[in-house]
DNA sequence: GACTTTAAAATTTTT
DNA sequence: TTTTAAAGTC
């Protein structure tokens, strides 16, 4: 063997041993540095930890470990000395080989490695920082937007927009179709703004212009197409002339600067020597062609991504471009990380045996040394309370009342989040539920950004509307359309002549109102270059009225905006620590990107709910699926098959989110918005291997005999209350509407020996319940047929509890 | 112009 | 059932 070549395995084995804490194919992977490559990673296979691996070989090796170059100056001496170390490796000599085997060795700056949330790009980078210290800062970790918005507002001026340009959120691009609509007197019922507004992120998507778009021969005929055609020219036109973007546009004139600007593609095609995207299997077809363009020099792109967990095609995700990667790059290497760290054999075989009846996948099977652990616990429920009930026990009993934190609800739709919440708070169970309106997309919060938006560029129409009467100041629709209208007339933005109602003799009659608004957002201004921002901040909430206007109202509701309004001021606290020039323009335009505020505190020690989308990328001891029932999961607007295996692949998501145990329940009836439906269970558990599932369900009849006819609800009640819980319930069926809850007087009855529990407890009881523990009742407050119970446990402190719920898992001492 | 009432719609979601 | 927006009333 000659030294070169001997040099090289040393170098390779050398470089290895850096990263042999990985398994044989993290490490490959990480080991694998130059050219295309496709890493198939499977969930819990450690994927941000191998692109954090990778990164760093890349900062400290180069292409050391991925390339038959052995520069010139190395002599069969070095290779000699490596292959020592490499056997045999001392702390002495160490630094003389990381020399050795670094090969043109990555700056941190020549690396950008992509994510969709702030919250994957924000781990990525603080894993870095601790992984490589300063080097790890200088690594492009960011999200699509907010690497776009950087390479764009650097040249904004080519694409003929100013570099402060500012970004429209949805809410804000729906204003102006709206806005549209009105002006073209079209009906929104027939173009709804949110579906005309998919149509518009479609076509850019597309890099279609409102012309090509009208011309496209897809929409040939169609008047309804030719119509929002228009829409979607004047929309352009409207951003345009605000000086704004939106989401889609940030990405699309980052993708059109590149490909018209021929200096300015060489530039960043240099600059990035390692292109690295994350879940790539959600990207779209702008994002494919931004990776592709940011890669188009050097080619070495890695690209992560597991097309079983694509779940958002529906918001333009294009599975393909990760089914296609290896066509579009011949020489592309393809790794599989298979190996599963998360979840028990059980839940994995349970996973793998669902995802296979899916079509058109790259095939891949997840395996785990980890425990067989427990079957999959599967519960059939009366209806959602009982569903709520079980899993409430459920938690009971795998808890102890402890670490509440390890435990996940996860539904389909946030609408079923209301029966889990009112089951969790009659047994006192702590919980936070995430999504639903995050912060920034608080009306509150959205206006006091308006007003900074107006203050710091009065001519931003769309922010001005907004707040111009809000606290209410007399200045209405009719006064505002006048404005605006004159705005339009003279080609001035509408604060010039909200601010000058003297020049427009048809606002005189709202001057007196007009006036001191102007005046306040003037004063304001001033105000910026004295103080300094969160002081700046306090000031625009006296002065502008809207704290006040909150504090009036004086109801619980007013009190959360006004403590939310308040919250705000944190963020720019926030935004000063990192920033080296803070100015209310840059707070800005950070904040428009950066709209993920940690509104999921880990510190807490409660159940966490959340819908199967949201769990995506999480992990949890303990996993609850609930609402398996056809209609619901898979949802009942899933029609097509492509649809079908989106959904599976929801469940895909869902089932690998657990790491101990798992359970999953569907009910017989369930009332969803205020109607009952009785639907089949759902397709997804007949997929599940049975020598996986433990099936529960309560004894009882089945419901064949719900389908005959209704009798009086007293009748039924004085037979029920016979029977133990859910019996047979001849004539039970009803509409929702015919009686009040039918399901709610049910279920308390179904309390069974609960009925009397409600005075089976009295101030000074000692009791024990099953998972908080020895207590004692503080007070037994009568509520109906049930009791509120105050009581102070030992161990947990005082809780407040519903005495027919609660005896289920309690008892007397 | 401000406030109240009523009706219709309600997957999934990040930027 | 709940939420939100638009129409109706003072």
């Amino acid at each position: 063997m000659n030294f070169e070549e001997q040099f090289r395995q040393a170098r390779r084995s050398v470089i290895a041993a850096d990263f042999e804490k990985l398994n044989k194919m993290q490490q490959t992977a990480v080991l694998t540095t130059q050219g295309p490559l496709l890493l198939l990673a499977g969930a819990g296979s450690g994927k941000t930890t191998v692109l954090i691996n990778r990164i760093a070989n890349l900062i400290r090796y180069g292409a050391g470990a991925d390339a038959e170059e052995v520069p010139q100056y190395i002599t069969p001496e070095d290779a000699a000395f490596l292959s020592e170390y490499a056997l045999h490796p001392t702390e002495e000599m160490r630094a003389r080989a990381q020399a050795l085997c670094a090969l043109h060795p990555a700056a941190p700056w020549s690396i950008i490695a992509i994510t969709f949330t702030n919250k994957a790009a924000n781990e990525l980078k603080a894993r870095l920082v601790s992984m490589l210290g300063e080097d790890g800062e200088g690594v492009w970790a960011m999200t699509f937007h907010a690497a776009c918005c950087r390479i764009l507002r650097r040249d904004a001026a080519r694409m003929g927009y100013d570099n402060h340009f500012t970004i429209y959120d949805s809410d804000d691009s729906a204003r102006v179709i709206k806005d549209i609509l009105k002006e073209m007197n079209l009906d929104d019922k027939v173009y709804p703004p949110r579906l005309v507004l998919s149509i518009i992120s479609r076509a850019k998507d597309a890099m279609q212009t409102p012309a090509a778009f009208a011309k496209d021969p897809a929409n040939a005929g169609d008047y309804r197409y030719s119509q929002i055609a228009k829409i979607y020219a004047s929309y352009q036109k409207r951003l345009k002339d605000a000086d704004a973007v939106d989401f889609d546009d940030i990405i699309l004139l980052t993708v059109r600067l590149l490909q018209e600007n021929q200096d300015i593609l060489e530039y960043y095609q240099r600059k990035f020597r390692y292109v690295l995207i994350d879940e790539y299997q959600d990207t779209n077809h702008l994002q494919y062609l931004l990776a592709s363009l940011l890669a188009g020099n050097y080619k070495n792109i890695c690209v992560v991504g597991d097309d079983d967990q694509s779940i958002y095609r529906f918001r333009g995700a294009t599975i393909e471009n990760i089914l296609n990667f290896e066509k579009q790059y011949q020489n592309a290497r393809t790794i599989r990380l298979e190996q599963n760290y998360r979840s028990t054999k059980y839940i994995l075989q349970a996973a793998n045996t669902v995802i296979s009846h899916n079509q058109g996948r790259k095939g891949k099977k997840l395996w785990t040394d980890n425990d067989s652990g427990e079957k999959i616990t599967v519960y059939e429920a009366y209806n959602e309370s009982d569903e709520a009930n079980f899993v409430a026990s459920r938690i009971f009993s795998l808890s102890h009342g402890n670490d509440f934190q390890d435990f996940a609800v996860l539904y389909r739709t946030n609408a079923q989040s209301n029966a889990m919440e009112y089951a969790f708070k009659r047994n006192g169970i702590p919980y936070r539920i995430i999504g639903g309106t995050r912060f920034f997309d608080r009306a509150e919060v959205k206006d006091m950004l308006a007003y900074l938006c107006v203050i710091h560029n009065h001519n931003d129409d769309l922010r001005l509307q907004r707040i111009i009467n809000n606290p209410a100041r007399g200045i209405g629709a009719k006064t505002l359309e006048m404005a605006a209208r004159q705005a339009t007339a003279a080609g001035e933005s509408i604060y010039q002549v909200v601010s000058n109602p003297q020049n427009y003799p048809c606002m005189e009659k709202a001057i007196g109102k007009l006036q001191p608004f102007a005046d306040m957002i003037a004063h304001c201004t001033s105000l910026l270059e004295q103080l300094s921002l969160p002081d700046f901040y306090d000031e625009v909430l006296r002065c502008t009225g809207y704290l006040a206007m909150l504090e009036q109202k004086n109801d619980i509701e007013s009190r959360t905006r006004a403590e939310n309004v308040q919250e705000l001021k944190s963020s720019i606290l926030g935004y000063l620590e990192n920033a080296d020039a803070p100015t209310l323009g840059g707070f800005l335009e950070e904040i428009a990107l950066y709209t993920d505020i940690e509104q999921y505190d880990e510190g807490a020690d409660a159940v966490v709910m959340m819908t199967m989308h949201s769990a995506k990328g999480l992990e949890f001891p303990n996993v609850c699926l609930v609402g398996w029932e056809e209609g619901l999961f898979p949802s009942g607007r899933a029609e097509s098959p492509d649809e079908l295996e989106e959904e599976r692949r929801l469940c895909y998501v869902a089932i690998t989110r657990a790491k101990q145990t798992l359970s999953i329940s569907y009910a017989h009836q369930r009332m969803l918005y205020g109607r009952t439906n009785w639907n089949r269970p759902s397709r997804f558990l007949t997929e599940l291997p049975e020598e996986c599932l433990d099936q529960k369900r309560k004894e009882r009849p089945t419901y064949a005999e719900d389908e005959s006819s209704a009798q009086p609800m007293d009748q039924n009640i004085d037979e029920l209350s016979q029977l133990p819980a859910y019996p047979a319930s001849r004539g039970f069926r009803q509409s929702a509407s015919a009686q009040p809850r039918p399901a709610a007087a049910r279920a308390s009855i179904s309390a069974g020996k609960a009925t009397g529990a409600a005075f089976a407890f009295r101030k000074g009881d000692m009791v024990s319940h099953a998972a908080f523990g020895k207590g004692m009742v503080l007070s037994a407050l009568p509520m109906g047929n049930d009791a509120l119970l105050e009581i102070a446990f030992d161990e947990i402190g005082t809780k407040k509890l519903m005495a027919n719920t609660a005896s289920q898992h309690m008892h007397k001492l």
